[in-house]
DNA sequence: AATGAATGAGAGTTCATTCAT
DNA sequence: GATGAATGAACTCTCATTCAT
């Protein structure tokens, strides 16, 4: 099943690797699975790859590393914390309406203990949390927001995302673009709503 | 080595099982390492269970059944949505509060593809969703709260519960403590803030 | 090919690693061809084994403990130094004698780099030459023996039981017995007219 | 890396492969490592030789031819045993000081049955053992020498040189240019004295 | 001649599961 | 019921060798 085009073995790989294990989890796919979706080999993905863990880890920390530069090139902009919340959650559901499986992988594969990747995507998104909680804490201080406790209210919102991601990611495609076009305006809504100071 | 009082070998060897997996998951542990924990031979854990699976499977089930009717008692009780709320996530917090390995292993193993014991927390974690969803549903329909997605709203308030809870569950102790302790307040808050009609 | 008697697999393993290795050698024995010669499955070596290594290095550090005990126990005698050479040299030979195949593996095991099990060897092999270059040493100030550099002797006496024995290793049990049986007189005599003071 | 003036690949490539095996022994240096230590790639090698093996095979081959010729040479002259024994050794040592990492190869990968090469080695050493017992017979015969078993005598001898070269080769090169340079002088008389006939 | 990516057989090792005691 | 030694299928990973370029 070789994918078309002109891309490269590498990518060939850890695109196979993610079809896998997005269906079957990291622990039950084997190298010869990823393999055989990759129209390769098995020993050919040790030329690649340093070991299993490899294959995804590479693509996850790139794929972090690239998120990470758009959040926060967004919590740098000079607009009202729902303005930021909006853009962020706009363009975090429309990239993974593009990279379902990758999606999938990560939310399926995080907090594993005891792997590279696990401890990887679980510092990742404990990261994440304590950039938004150092965000809600700006706007605390400011008075526009109600009191709370920023992390609780960060690590909330961090898992509201994912799970109305993984919930439209079960869903048939139809679905699934419905609920993550309509997820960014009313999760920022709720979010928002639920945090700000009361007018009156 | 555990050794509890009356409680009968199954039992012993259920709460191996969650101690060992919640340390490193449920793949990367071994039967011998669970039968060790409790203080049995691995051929004896295949007296009381068909197999690795069904050693937490069973714990699981029992587990979710119980907890499905404490919600349902709570949602069928006649009081304000704000009132059910609070009152399932403060038994949620302190029924967790005492089962803390058993809640890591259910996130941890949550939404594992090809794992009957994946499978049925999702299926589960769909119910629970879709119940709520229903909740939600008849207030929007007594236009008591803004318009909404009823599942999407569903969706994003068990997620931020269950990110709330990894997120005390990484703690130390007394963090921990403190987190479960403000965590059914602060986000019954922010849910009912989130999605109630705005009483000018 | 199972071993008769009551020893305990353990020991069946080993002497199976021996047979095997002492035919092919160690990189071209297979775990695999070991079980086969003990009679059990490839799985079993390793109730009872760390890893492939771990097979005969146990049977060679209990051995050249051993050996060094009855090396120095003959060294702290107080007999000439021929006798104690011709001494050593029968203890040697006729235990090797009964340990054909064990003799095979450590002498072509030995100084293998990188292999902890060569490593030992090779250490041992140090030590039994310091060793008995401090007895060559102790004479050699007695003005009992001719101007020489101990260590090279020692070396050189060492060097030459290890060839003597694969010799005869190498040729059919009679010739084997026949040189075994000469050999500690003989090379004791080499040795010791070798080094000794020539008298008038 | 290497770059000499005018060699040929080939003759790189077995430098290289001594070079790599002398450090790591012959079943764990790989193709990849020898290829890459002489600057060439793996596909390469197997323009110049027909397998693993016989890379240093051929090597050997010639390298044994050679000394063998230098030898019979020696045994040639009409001059007395302990000049032979002191001319052969010199020689000996002389070229192992020029060729230390061969000379290590030479006597780990000796007696490694199931291997072209090992197996080459050891006919060699069977060879050479012969050739100085038939001389050791000889003198015998005149009577020079005291009474002894030939092949053991000529065994032993190669044992000691082998093993006093082997000593020096895991010295420091200033130690062993020392042994190397004492070790035909001390080794010859050794010798000598230990096989010739008691001149009162 | 030279390359080095691809191969695939086969190695060591793990571990859920069985079963004789 | 309890045991734990034995099993063997399956996995990850290595590497000599090939061959299209």
């Amino acid at each position: 099943m070789k994918k078309s085009g002109k891309k490269d073995r590498r990518e060939d790989i850890q695109e196979a690797a993610i079809e896998v294990i997005a269906r079957k989890g990291y622990f039950q796919s084997t190298v010869k699975q990823i393999a055989e979706e990759a129209g390769v080999s098995a020993g050919t993905v040790y030329n690649y790859f340093e070991d299993k863990q490899d294959i995804i880890f590479k693509t996850f920390s790139s794929e972090l590393e690239d998120r990470k530069k758009v959040y926060e090139a967004v919590f740098g902009k000079d607009i009202s914390l729902f303005g930021q919340i909006r853009m962020v959650l706009d363009r975090h559901f429309s990239k993974a309406a593009k990279q379902e499986q990758l999606m999938k992988v990560i939310i399926q594969e995080k907090s594993k203990p005891g792997l590279r990747l696990g401890r990887k995507l679980n510092e990742c998104y404990e990261e994440g949390i304590l950039e938004v909680a150092n965000l809600v804490e700006e706007y605390l201080e400011e008075d526009q927001i109600r009191e709370c406790d920023p992390t609780v209210v960060a690590s909330a919102m961090f898992g509201a995302v994912e799970s109305v991601m993984w919930y439209g990611l079960l869903r048939d495609p139809e679905t699934r673009v419905e609920i993550f076009d309509q997820a960014p305006d009313a999760l920022a809504n709720f979010f928002w709503k639920g945090m700000k100071k009361q007018t009156k």
